[in-house]
DNA sequence: CTTCCACTGCACACAGGTGTACAGCGAGAC
DNA sequence: GTCTCGCTGTACACCTGTGTGCAGTGGAAG
């Protein structure tokens, strides 16, 4: 990692900041405009645009963020030779801040630029049916569904309860995890004593 | 009922025609503007501001029909004495085509109308919550969240999944049934009986 | 000290949606 | 037949957000 000029290095933390409050604001307010964005950053809208060109590609360089930090957890999670089901916890642990932080693609998802998110969305999607596949195999998994529609609807509950009220606190990652036990198949007691299990 | 007159027979039928439009379009396209509404009506812009004088209106006048609509079915099902998790299964029966008819509320709970919308969902919360709270009591529900919470999150997975590409045919309503009883605590055995004891 | 350049601060053009005003028109009401 | 009034068609004013242009400034780079 070669020395980077100040001025080369302050302008990359210029746009983190921007990547960062963005991120932070429009997961209060998805529809929040450049101006409000620039104002959080404590910067013009005119150097906003300096950085991404346009309101897509800002979105797009979240999304790329986002899909960057969950297809590491999931890389990690499926490399271990646990059962499925405790996979699922043990991502779903690791996933809950990241799935809060991008609460704002959930919203995003709809709209003008569903079609982009969606598109890079892609790899996720294929690491998140891998797992649930492999626990389908292993008889811990439901299969009233295939396991490429299981496992949509099973982190689309993650992604919802971490968008909702109970986001706050313990007790969101507590129910996002049983709850999307539970729905894919994995008995209560079990569910139960898989949470209660974590460090 | 008295026979109306003519003139406001077919002025109630431009409202309501204006009404089932919108509800179809805004299924489709949330943030479809009053033009679009109104062509789609087979109306002029002006006309439609003559029967909604703001967009509230309509977002509002289409939330209480979903509200006439679900209360109604969630007061049936509520007065039958079956037990909770049957209950359960003949509520999001009657329940699936409404809410796929208003999957529109699901992407404009969020933003500018939220506050409208999520007030006037004030009483089909509190059914709902009631009917969970009967399952959990008589030990066919889960616990490991109150009966306010958990409803929010089993209806929310049910809309959720009116809203997305399964919604089609009967695997949508299937899937949305079986995935709620699970997360709600219903044994996988149980669930795939209760279903397929359907007519 | 001079050059470079990220950022500022203001300007503008443009697009799209909302809500209003007003002069009609045509079919049902009287 | 005349009146009423729901709907038309077109025009407006207004607001909000996007993206661009350009002169200027201050601090690091050379």
């Amino acid at each position: 990692m070669p020395a980077k000029s100040s001025r080369a290095r302050s302008m990359i933390e210029t746009r983190d900041r921007i990547l960062d409050v963005a991120l932070a604001l429009l997961g209060e307010k998805p529809d929040a405009g450049m101006g409000e964005i620039a104002a959080a950053a404590g910067v013009v809208r005119r150097t906003v645009y300096d950085h991404f060109p346009s309101r897509l590609d800002l979105v797009r360089t979240l999304t790329e963020r986002a899909v960057a930090e969950m297809t590491a957890v999931l890389a990690e999670v499926n490399a271990s030779d646990a059962e499925a089901d405790a996979a699922w916890v043990e991502f779903i642990a690791r996933l809950w801040p990241v799935a809060h932080r991008y609460r704002v693609l959930l919203a995003l998802r709809r709209g003008e630029y569903g079609e982009t998110i969606h598109g890079l969305l892609g790899p996720v999607d294929e690491l998140l049916a891998d797992l649930v596949q492999r626990g389908q195999d292993g008889g811990v998994f439901a299969q009233y569904l295939p396991a490429a529609l299981l496992s949509q609807v099973a982190y689309g509950v993650v992604f919802a309860i971490a968008d909702s009220d109970l986001s706050q606190g313990t007790l969101g990652a507590r129910a996002a995890t049983i709850t999307s036990l539970l729905m894919l198949g994995v008995p209560e007691t079990r569910a139960i004593a898989l949470v209660t299990d974590q460090p």
